[in-house]
RNA sequence: GCCCCGGUAGCUCAGCCGGAUAGAGCGAUCGCCUCCUAAGCGAUAGGUCGCAGGUUCGAAUCCUGCCCGGGGCACCA
């Protein structure tokens, strides 16, 4: 509908301009927004104002003009010069009405488009070092990134969603080293647990599996393996230079085979642990995408090496430096340590230039605001390359903040202590997880309420929402007891009789559902169709408290429930893409 | 010091690619269950849109400066 007035209003315009021998600008966009209250119309256009200037005409007589070039159309039903000189568009009865018919038709495709064209587009989210299990803050880029790459998807993008797995590089290195520590505690060889490894249960969990699998093959005498390190951070000494004394030792030690199972081992159980925590979050991937194959296939040397024969890389004490403040960026950027090691930022390089090599037309990384640094050595990167970095794009999504009432969770991130995505899906279900982390815009700070999120009360959107589908269930239901049989075909007959004002602007929500699921996907904003679908399910509980379906007269309950099996369906599709259950009963 | 995000009703937030009288939920106050689930609905009260300038016919929205809050600024990942 709102495509085809914009259709109608360029109609216009071009008549319009010819009558008046004047040339229209290129840039003049039109646009048509929802009117907010009836008295505006259903849809309303600026354009007369934002034309009103370079025509040198006033704003109210561009728009009665506009509005005598503007071709009829069947479903609309009258057009108002109002205010300023908006334009407002008042659509008939019938093609209001039309929208239940039309939802019952495509049932759960009802808000899926074309609009998207195909355009490939590679989603990446997460993407979380496997040093861990995934906290509470990487379940809101979980959630926001699969609710993103679902509405991309039903507005007609192809996408490609991808999780990049850091499992190469000095990380790796000290998770191992971790669980090597935590093994030859439990095979009676304590030693000082290294300030700067990974302190969590989960590596004792490794390690136990280990000693399952392997009993005391690995065992080393702690002594050996202490002797004569540098100190470490509690001793007086650089932590940093400490464990990575304590990795070679090891390595030494273990030898390299076996310094490599204990490795492996370490890195398959977490991503393991990762992957599954996402699937049972309804998160799913159509890749993992593993840094150490980019490091084996060599093609982080080899990115590296391109930059270097474009002159995009200087040596500088020993080091090899990106160019990145050539691209904008505050400062250059070393790409390989003076010890010869690549950096992550290497790695980084060589995934992103993979991306733009794949083809995708559109690039959007989901990152963690603490990763807004990386933006600008990115982008550099590709455009060293020399790639149309507006192909690629970045979305921050801010931390969440826990909080138990108005009691706020403490939750240190390095030292251990912290509370797990699991934990979170565990309390407060996967449901309220999924709404609470995209309710909001990704700029906003989330406060996350875990008694909220698991409140049964209208205080808490998810079951405000779930409670309408499941409302619908419950009359149908109750319809059946009775013996009651639904005529659908009799129902869609007799939809002009849900002429009410509940029942009218109830319409009026169903119809606005593909333009919001357009808008949530050309935005990246998953959350404006979690907002309306509050919306839409207020209207719902608005109408259930004010009419009864079940009436006697037959062609009035039929139209009165094809109606709210139409808001049923459209709430089930809405909360599918936001990855949310929709109950039958509560 | 530099960079990113936020500052809208008592609280949590929409609105922000300029437009009509700034919206919603919670909380507060007052109402609604012999009736399809009250996990619901209605009504009332509640606002210098952080502050100051600027651009514009028009600014919560764009620009500049400042204030407050969060985060980031490594040959760390």
């Amino acid at each position: 509908m709102k495509d085809q007035l914009v259709a109608l209003l360029h109609q216009a315009l071009q008549s319009w301009a010819q009558t008046e021998s004047i040339t229209l600008p290129e840039s003049l966009e039109v646009q048509i927004e929802r009117g907010r209250g009836s008295e505006h119309g259903d849809y309303a256009s600026n354009v007369a104002m934002r034309l009103a200037k370079p025509a040198q005409r006033s704003p109210r007589d561009l728009a009665t003009q506009l509005c005598a070039h503007l071709p009829a159309h069947p479903q609309v039903e009258r057009v108002e010069v109002a205010g300023p000189g908006f334009i407002n568009f008042f659509i008939t009865q019938d093609a209001a009405n039309a929208v239940v018919a039309e939802i019952h038709q495509h049932g759960e495709h009802y808000g899926r488009s074309q609009a998207g064209a195909g355009e490939r587009v590679m989603l990446e989210f997460v993407s979380a070092n496997p040093t861990g299990p995934l906290h509470v803050g990487h379940g809101r880029g979980a959630a926001f990134g699969a609710a993103l790459g679902n509405v991309l998807a039903a507005a007609g993008y192809d996408v490609h969603r991808e999780y990049y797995v850091n499992d190469a590089g000095r990380q790796m290195h000290i998770l191992t080293l971790s669980v090597l520590v935590r093994y030859l505690e439990h095979r009676g060889e304590p030693m000082p647990f290294p300030v700067n490894g990974y302190r969590g249960d989960y590596i004792h969990h490794i390690a136990r599996d280990l000693e399952a699998e392997h009993g005391d093959r690995y065992r080393l005498s702690a002594a050996d393996l202490c002797q004569d390190l540098p100190a470490d951070e509690n001793a007086g000494g650089d932590k940093e230079r400490y464990i990575d004394a304590l990795i070679q030792r090891a390595r030494h030690l273990l030898g390299e085979s076996a310094y490599q199972t204990i490795l492996s081992a370490a890195v398959n159980a977490i991503t393991t642990d990762i992957a599954e925590d996402l699937a049972a979050f309804g998160v799913h991937y159509e890749r993992w995408f593993s840094e150490r194959a980019l490091v084996d296939t060599g093609a982080v040397e080899q990115a590296v090496e391109r930059l270097l024969s474009a002159g995009a890389i200087y040596e500088d004490n020993g080091a090899l430096w990106f160019r990145s403040s050539d691209y904008g960026d505050d400062k250059d950027r070393v790409v390989r340590r003076a010890d010869g090691q690549m950096t992550y930022f290497a790695s980084d390089i060589a995934y992103h230039l993979d991306k733009f090599e794949r083809g995708f037309q559109r690039i959007i990384d989901v990152f963690g605001a603490d990763h807004h640094g990386y933006m600008a050595r990115v982008r550099a990167s590709l455009e060293a390359f020399g790639y149309d970095i507006s192909r690629l794009e970045f979305r921050l999504v801010q931390f969440a903040i826990l909080y138990r009432g108005h009691e706020r969770l403490p939750m240190s991130t390095r030292s251990g202590e912290f509370v797990t995505l699991r934990e979170l899906r565990e309390e407060v279900g996967n449901d309220a997880a999924r709404f609470f982390y995209v309710m909001r815009r990704p700029e906003q700070h989330l406060d996350f309420d875990l008694e909220l999120a698991k409140s049964r009360s209208n205080d808490n959107p998810v079951y405000y929402i779930q409670y309408a589908h499941a409302r619908v269930c419950s009359v149908l239901a109750q319809m059946a007891e009775r013996g009651i049989r639904h005529d659908n075909n009799n129902g869609l007959k007799h939809i002009s009789q849900l002429d009410a004002d509940h029942e009218q602007s109830l319409l009026a929500q169903l119809g606005r559902y593909p333009e919001v699921i357009q808008a949530a996907a050309v935005g990246h904003e998953p959350h404006q169709l979690a907002q309306y679908l509050r919306e839409l399910a207020g209207a719902f509980h608005t109408y259930y408290n004010a009419h009864t379906f079940l009436v006697d007269e037959a062609a009035l309950r039929d139209a009165r429930l094809s109606l709210i099996i139409a808001t049923r369906q459209v709430i089930a599709n809405g909360l599918g893409i936001l990855g949310v259950s929709a109950p039958e009963s509560m």
